[in-house]
DNA sequence: GTGAAAGCGCTAACAT
DNA sequence: ATGTTAGCGCTTTCAC
């Protein structure tokens, strides 16, 4: 096995210099290569199994066509990493990854890698963005490097970002609700902390008194994504003197638990007790749950585009882009 | 904003030269640097903010660090992906994604993607390897670049791959099934070309003979790993003269299909049918479904070991490892 | 239209 | 123990 084929093999080879390689292979601004050169190089390319490094081509021109995600990987974030992936390999770009950490001094190590890879630009799904002393929004500011954010908001307004209309999730989750004849309608929140559980609990506060209803704190209980949140919060509200005749979930999981404690309580669902919950995720599918459909894909495609307009230039303001969303009937309202 | 400060820049600071900065920085093999010297490189990196170029170290020392990861990031191989990129990170490595094609002119797009970036070694998650065709197999061994493929199988076994006990979770399926006293129980098998698809039905063929039960052809219909192949496959064999009273399902969305087709015809579950998924997937627990954990993190554990072997060395013969699996007990059998 | 040559930031012999 | 220096493979200005 002899040593990979470099440039200067090829303008060897051809009969030309490296710098014509170069231009064959980049396309100059410039003077224009004729063909019959153009097809010298790239024959002779060809015939040695000639590979472009990337690590030289980004050590001289300064551009790796390296972003970094910064992702957990996880549920709602693999199902948006996924197509962003696509689209940057669309465009040339090739995507490095980091993760989301709790442990902010892990989250820096993984950062320095990504700069030390010469990242071009960042982006980052989800991950606690308010918290007001995250490290990271620093990093990132400092660092000047173009960022955006999907699926949550940097608290100062800084840097990019792309989230779907949690509000208008909630709104028509609410809406569809309340033409069903609910009126009495809870509310399983998610984190107080997280960008789109503030949101949601907003939107849904709103939608209430917009649709003439009384909004009434008791109708709020528990804060969290998962299924025991959905749970504990469920049997808090059905145990009022008033309890609702609908509950709305922060996310799918949360909305899990909620149908969950209503079935151990030997409630019909829809019937007795009505639910919706937020992301159509893979428990919504199995349970043909009534949801909000956040389309990934869209989030995915905002978010590229916005990265490249960041990439041209910094200048401009930051600014939050937001993706529509569609309420999708299930069988639990 | 002035130019990123260079490893001459941290020497002149430092009144050593860049070799010394690169033996402060990496540990020589040779001597030690005393120190003191060592505490005036530092002190010089951290006043003028240095951070090492990757792309000059790969390019100096011929190793990247860099891992490229093929993987559709989908349900089960986003479980795998993240615990893999951790393992990684652990070791000081990071990860480059690339995309699993059907179409591989696509994938052959992104995977000289990663040979040009001088990724170190690839990790492939899922995706057909058992296509006898499958291009990418050909170009992994002509690179002659360290391979391990997760979840997955190469036909002519030139390739490192890791893999769950399939076979052993459908006879624990099978098992469990009839120590609750079936005697017919029918599969809806996965994919015929898909290594996973082909063991667990081998897995079921074989536990059936071994429980003393005579093995019915009828009783496999279907073949996918979605909730349509579930549903239908279900239809064929509840519309059987003598239909099974529990079937095992090749995945939980295969399993999800099953569980609906059943509840349409009013069987209750799992008294007028007995239901066993595979993978513990988020529709498994959504209905707590009888399911096989494959547990994910230690599959990723494995691979990453394993590759690293390989790394150190491509003499050895390929080899198979084969992660146990554990029978997750629900509500459905 | 094409070539010569100076980097890009770092590593790894080889010297000292 | 540390400095010197020749690359690594490519881009890019500036000549010709």
């Amino acid at each position: 096995m002899r040593k990979k084929p470099s440039c200067i093999d090829v303008a060897e080879m051809a009969g030309v210099s490296t710098a014509t390689v170069s231009y064959v292979f980049n396309g100059r601004r410039n003077a224009n290569v004729p063909d019959a050169t153009k097809r010298r190089v790239m024959d002779a390319a060809e015939r040695i199994g000639y590979r472009p490094n990337r690590l030289a081509k980004g050590l001289a021109g300064g551009k790796t066509h390296l972003v970094g995600m910064v992702t957990r990987l996880d549920t709602f974030d693999a199902r948006i990493a996924s197509p962003i992936r696509g689209e940057l390999s669309n465009r040339g770009y090739q995507v490095l990854l980091a993760h989301n950490q709790t442990h902010w001094e892990l989250e820096q190590r993984d950062f320095e890698q990504l700069l030390e890879h010469q990242v071009d630009a960042l982006i980052c799904i989800s991950g606690g963005w308010g918290a007001p002393e995250r490290p990271l929004v620093t990093w990132v500011l400092e660092a000047g490097i173009p960022c955006v954010i999907v699926n949550d908001r940097e608290a100062s307004g800084r840097i990019d970002s792309v989230v779907s209309d949690n509000r208008g999730g909630a709104k028509a989750a609410i809406d569809h609700l309340v033409s069903r004849g609910h009126r009495r309608i809870g509310h399983v929140p998610g984190l107080e902390c997280v960008f789109t559980g503030r949101e949601r609990e907003i939107g849904y506060a709103e939608a209430i008194r917009d649709a003439g209803l009384e909004y009434d704190p008791d109708l709020v209980q528990g804060e969290g994504y998962d299924i025991k949140t959905g749970y504990d919060g469920t049997r808090k509200l059905l145990a009022l003197p008033n309890p609702p005749s609908a509950i709305f979930a922060a996310n799918d999981a949360n909305a899990l638990g909620v149908y969950r404690a209503a079935t151990d309580l030997g409630l019909r669902i829809p019937d007795d007790l009505a639910i919706v919950g937020f992301g159509n995720e893979r428990e919504a599918e199995a349970l043909q749950m009534t949801t909000i459909d956040q389309h990934p894909d869209e989030m995915a495609r905002v978010a590229v585009e916005r990265l490249f307009v960041r990439m041209r230039t910094m200048e401009l303001p930051a600014v939050t882009q937001t993706v529509p969303v569609t309420l999708l009937p299930g069988r639990t309202s």
